[in-house]
RNA sequence: GCGCCUGUAGCUCAGAUGGAUAGAGCAACGGACUUCUAAUCCGUAGGUCGCAGGUUCGAAUCCUGCCAGGCGCGCCA
């Protein structure tokens, strides 16, 4: 709808320039709204005062030019105005909305998909907590983000691949199978002292136990270095494999699990630092390698391989992410926690310093989830080991409702996620009042079936019959729906589509409690249930893009 | 000290590329179920968009400075 209207005001404004009225073929892009105030039409133009410079003429002089030379082929248009400093309104006709609901009977699932991506390879990478503990609520965040965000990408016609970023070596892995080492040794009965810097969870000692069942005693009698190791094996995997079970439960699954390990076993790391140094951006210093990052904006340079010889976390993410690039995509999406942010700039140096446009790396920064219950805060701390897991939190709200609760929010700002009112079945809990529309047009549905209505045929003399104010509202929002997902993808932020969902809800629910869907007229009954049927996909297409079920009763 | 994010109704938050009179929900008060699901709806009330300048036809939105809160500033990950 918004964008026919744009052919036309363009074509105005070729034509008047042709014409001679308009001095020069300078044209800005045409933007249109819809205005809040329904006194000024169904959709507005700004065109004429963002041409008054160009054109040297007077905004309203322009928007008379632009009415002048208006043609309008589909007959849409009931009225065109000039108000206010130079805006053009326009008011279409009444009959100009209801075949936006055929529309989205026809092409159902795909109704707000668009091909504006298409061509475009891009990787999103989200989640990749480390393997040495369950995911947290948290992490649930960026999963929902991530998830939500690659959803996006795919309707707009990218290529999208998922992927998880393993980080299955380094320091963090030993201190993992120390933990668990000592965990053994105190379950076969030693008495150990157990340090501050080890997993304090209740998790590593269900490992033990597992590691003791399947190995027996055989694990402590090796060397410490070896039975470290073994433990570390074994505990990775096993964490690996838990959350990977979190996450289909939450809905989520990956294309690609790829191993921060494997970049050194197969002398990735190593060559992009070979690489770094023929561009002469690396230096040593103090015994240690840096790598001059402040050339590309970074406040200071990074130590990519220690005094003591080992790289650095940053070395791996170098190599990674020059092979994101040279895996051929376009654009490469990281989503990452808030907290590390200050990552960004040296991030995105080294992509520049491999030869790839920084602009290319894109980061989407999720802020933290305080976890309340009752409105108070429940007490979260990584070192007692006292958190509260994802796996516990769907347990308790379901997975949909700590999905939608999610993606309530901008992902920059913080979130708080209060389990009571997730539960909670009333107007609080936006995901149930999102998630009834869809039930209760459902309800209509089935009633109409049980009146032998099930054919949703739709036909000019029906939808002809949809004229009240709430009606051409509903239809009004059904149109927005593709500019809204194009948006959310532009901008990387699903939460716009839970907004928009929200307030389609509420229309709905108006709409719902003024008028009767079926009742003794079969033209209009007929006219109406094409409408809630419309509702019911666009409701359900959105859920979809969020990860979130969409029920047929409630 | 430097950097990033946030500041909008009593509370929790929306406000796409600058647009016309700044919007929801909750909480408060008053109403609507013999009819397609009341997990719903209708009505009333509520504002110096943190503060001060600037840019322009026009600013919650862009720029500068300040104030408040969060986070980050390791040869950690």
């Amino acid at each position: 709808m918004k964008n026919s209207l744009k052919e036309l005001i363009a074509n105005a404004a070729r034509k008047a320039h042709a014409a001679g009225v308009l001095t020069t073929a300078e044209f800005p892009a045409v933007e249109i709204e819809e205005p809040k105030n329904d006194t000024h039409g169904d959709f507005a133009t700004n065109f004429a005062m963002l041409s008054a410079k160009a054109q040297r003429m007077a905004p309203r002089k322009i928007a008379q030019a632009l009415l002048d030379h208006m043609e309008d082929p589909q007959a849409m248009i009931l009225r065109m105005e000039i108000a206010g400093p130079g805006f053009v309104n326009f008011f279409l006709k009444p009959t100009a909305w209801p075949p936006v609901v055929q529309q989205v009977l026809a092409q159902d699932q795909t109704y707000g998909a668009s091909a504006i991506g298409a061509g475009v390879r891009i990787q999103v990478e989200f989640v990749s907590a480390n393997p040495t503990g369950p995911l947290h609520v948290g992490h649930g965040r960026g999963a929902a983000v991530g998830d939500s965000v690659a959803n996006l990408l795919q309707l707009c016609g990218f290529d999208v691949q998922r992927e998880y970023y393993i980080n299955d070596s380094g320091r963090q892995i030993q201190t993992l199978g120390r933990s668990v080492l000592l965990r053994c040794r105190e379950l076969l009965g030693e008495t150990v002292v157990f340090p501050e810097e080890c997993y304090q969870g209740d998790y590593i000692r269900d490992l033990a136990r597992a590691l003791i069942d399947a190995q027996g005693e055989a694990l402590v009698r090796r060397s410490d270095d070896q039975a470290v190791l073994e433990c570390a094996r074994f505990a990775a995997q096993a964490i690996i494999a838990g959350i990977r079970q979190d996450l289909e439960t939450f809905g989520i699954s990956f294309d690609r699990w790829y191993s921060e390990q494997s970049l050194y076993d197969n002398g990735r790391i190593e060559r992009s630092l070979e690489e770094l140094k023929s561009r002469q951006v690396l230096y040593l210093q103090d015994g240690a390698w840096w790598f001059k990052t402040t050339d590309f904006g970074d406040e200071k340079d990074r130590v990519v391989v220690r005094q003591n010889g080992l790289t650095t976390y940053f070395a791996s993410d170098i190599a990674y992410h020059r092979d994101k690039f040279e895996r051929g995509f376009d654009r490469v999406i990281d989503v990452w926690g808030a907290d590390h942010h200050g990552y960004i700039p040296r991030m995105r140096a080294a992509v520049e310093a491999s030869g790839y446009a920084p602009e290319r790396f894109e980061v989407v920064l999720v802020q933290l989830v305080n976890l309340l219950r009752d409105g108070l805060p429940v007490a979260m701390g990584k070192r007692s080991g006292d958190f509260v897991t994802l796996r516990e939190v769907m347990e308790e709200v379901g997975s949909d409702a700590a999905r939608f609760i999610f993606l309530t929010r901008d992902h920059e700002s913080p979130l708080d996620f209060d389990l009571t009112v997730a539960k909670q079945k009333t107007n609080d809990n936006p995901v149930y009042y999102v998630q009834y529309v869809h039930a209760r047009i459902a309800s209509i549905l089935r009633k109409a079936a049980e009146q032998g209505l099930s054919d949703l045929c739709w036909d000019d003399a029906a939808g002809a019959r949809l004229v009240e104010v709430e009606e051409i509202q509903l239809i009004k929002a059904l149109a927005r729906y593709p500019e809204a997902v194009q948006a959310a993808t532009l901008a990387l932020a699903p939460h716009r589509i839970t907004f928009f969902l929200m307030q389609l809800a509420a229309l709905f629910h108006a709409y719902y409690n003024k008028h009767r869907v079926l009742g003794e007229d079969p033209v209009l009954s007929r006219g109406r249930l094409c409408l809630v049927a419309a509702v019911q996909k666009v409701i359900r297409n959105g859920l979809t893009v969020l990860g979130v079920g969409a029920p047929d009763q409630m």
